[in-house]
DNA sequence: CCCAGAAGAGAAAGCGCTTTCTCATTTTGT
DNA sequence: ACAAAATGAGAAAGCGCTTTCTCTTCTGGG
């Protein structure tokens, strides 16, 4: 490989020239500029990326923390953090967290260790004095999904509370009163909004909130079987149930399901975040879409302009949009 | 940040035999190592990672390439590449390919630039001589799911021969006769090989091969909607049909939907590689599954050992096997 | 008791860039 | 036409490590 030496020495300029004319930070006489490009065209010469990081402290690469790689929402994330980054000619370096406290706090040291000149994170279980400690004293993050107050614009975030608030109200809509509610772990921030959004709907038309009718869940596929299961038991009578994620929903219809219950006639069910497998289960999912490819690609944008003084749009709040789809229907007393 | 220098002096001694204590390859007194570990403890040393792969020419690195990153397949790949790699505490840089030369191409030189140590893709539209270029003159590749003659320990490679005879032997086996195939791409030497296999199944129990039933598709979600129309209006009766991967299945078992047959009785339908999905699908999907995770972990530890110098298990054919669910049931003449 | 050889530690030369600092050459203003 | 201010290019000092080379200092065999 050739070095920026060997182009100097072809071109007959000196190494900082061949640097200048490489970086246009600085004007360069005509002539020796042509030059200089004709011999990195001769030699066919790349810059070498690891010595300019070592010489300005700048990797070019962005750290990415998501729970995990196979699941559909997160790959949607990645892939809208990737394109953006790459159109930069910034990389991403990923690594999965697990959900786990160790192991995202491992993985995001590791990502310090690597130099990396900005983190994007989905982070579950970290801390929000641990994310503001990072911020401040060893790279800027952004964060996908979660709020933290001190750090309002590094955040991207969607309203949950309008999204709980969208299901429930299309049930109403359809006819239903008594609506049942399998949610997320509710010491997290998105469980609780979109909980309380639900219960803003009902209350909205007056009918009474029932503890009876509201199951937490761990946004686990399994939590929506054990859900339905268990709201079943309860003996309380309910048309319509709604899901604080598609992966409880999914588990909740094929539960149903194998009760032999009949869908949407005997159980109208609304999911959240209209992932990509939304449309593969039976009846197609009505869901609360989540516009997470453009979150990240904001949380991306955000990136690019703090840390490398770019000028991209950037949009911290998302209003979710309800999708209508086979798994709903009115309400037939 | 503390650099070597900085432990040097604390330790007081010179900044080789920091480095010495550091990466143990050379005996150091007791004593000063013991000084230069409490130093390093001291000062909260981290070596500098951009300054000793400039100082090497290791950056610890591995380049990915997948055609997407929101897809289940690739996020179990990605998955198994991720942790099998940061265990040993290199990085993966991702890369997508989207199926296309251009953007293929693009990455990879991407990644080059990005002075990697290897790569490991799933390639798809790269040619063999593009590939065994860049192992023989850039840096060493492994490949998952394909298969060159010429670096053949690279690759990592599924039995889909004898995944296809696997499905319709199945299908056989419950009784059907006439057995309708919607093909991938057949001039992908996966989708050839699972095509191929399903006719070895046929032809072993002399029933004829009857191109009438033969479908070719893109492995897209829609081929499965588009096969599944075209091979009706063919109006070559059949009972049963096999799709060569589990996206197209889900296409044609929501257009059988449509069209009001009922599954499995009216149809019984086979996919292949139980993507996460396929147990979404109703009926759930009965199908050939592809050891993806295992398969990629496998090319991971290809390049520690070939790259690292490590000695970790490798394998290079994996054989599937069949996945029974509720898709395909006996044929009822 | 002496010398060959092993072992351990420091000095210093890179790795391939970026970026000051300096100095020579132009350009501008009057 | 002449001093003052730009402009452009080279020399050289890093960036923070690894590794060779060299020089001491031990060790042990005869």
């Amino acid at each position: 490989m050739a070095t920026i030496y060997q182009v100097a020495e072809r071109a007959g300029v000196s190494l900082s020239t061949v640097s200048r004319v490489l970086n246009g930070k600085s004007t360069v006489n005509q002539a020796l500029k042509e030059r200089v490009e004709q011999a990195v065209k001769d030699l066919n010469y790349r810059p070498n990326s690891v010595a300019r990081s070592l010489a300005n402290s700048r990797t070019d690469s962005i750290g990415v923390l998501v729970p995990e790689l196979n699941a559909p929402f997160f790959g949607d994330l990645m892939q809208a953090v990737e394109s953006t980054l790459r159109a930069a000619d910034k990389h991403v370096i990923i690594t999965v967290g697990r959900n786990c406290l160790a192991t995202e706090k491992d993985a995001v040291e590791f990502l310090i260790s690597r130099n990396c000149d900005a983190l994007i994170m989905h982070a579950e279980a970290l801390s929000d004095e641990y994310l503001l400690e990072i911020n401040n004293t060893k790279m800027p993050i952004a964060l996908v999904n979660r709020q933290i107050d001190g750090i309002a614009d590094a955040c991207t975030v969607l309203n949950n509370e309008q999204g709980g608030y969208l299901a429930t109200r299309h049930l109403i809509e359809l006819g239903h009163k008594n609506i049942a509610y399998i949610s997320g772990p509710t010491e997290k921030n998105d469980a609780s909004q979109r909980l309380a959004g639900h219960k803003r709907a009902l209350s909205e038309v007056g009918i009474p909130i029932s503890s009876q009718l509201i199951y937490n869940g761990d946004y686990q596929e399994e939590d929506g079987k054990a859900g339905l299961l268990e709201l079943l038991a309860r003996d309380v009578p309910f048309s319509a149930l709604v899901c604080a994620n598609d992966w409880m929903a999914s588990g909740a219809i094929s539960c149903a399901r194998d009760l032999g219950m009949s869908l949407p006639q005997d159980l109208s069910i609304v999911g959240f975040d209209d992932v990509v497998f939304a449309h593969h289960v039976y009846p197609r999912l009505t869901t609360v879409s989540n516009p997470i490819y453009e979150m990240a690609e904001m949380s991306a944008n955000y990136i690019l302009n703090k840390v490398y003084g770019q000028k991209k749009m950037v949009q911290r709040l998302f209003e979710p949009t309800l999708v209508i789809r086979e798994s709903t229907m009115k309400f037939e007393g």
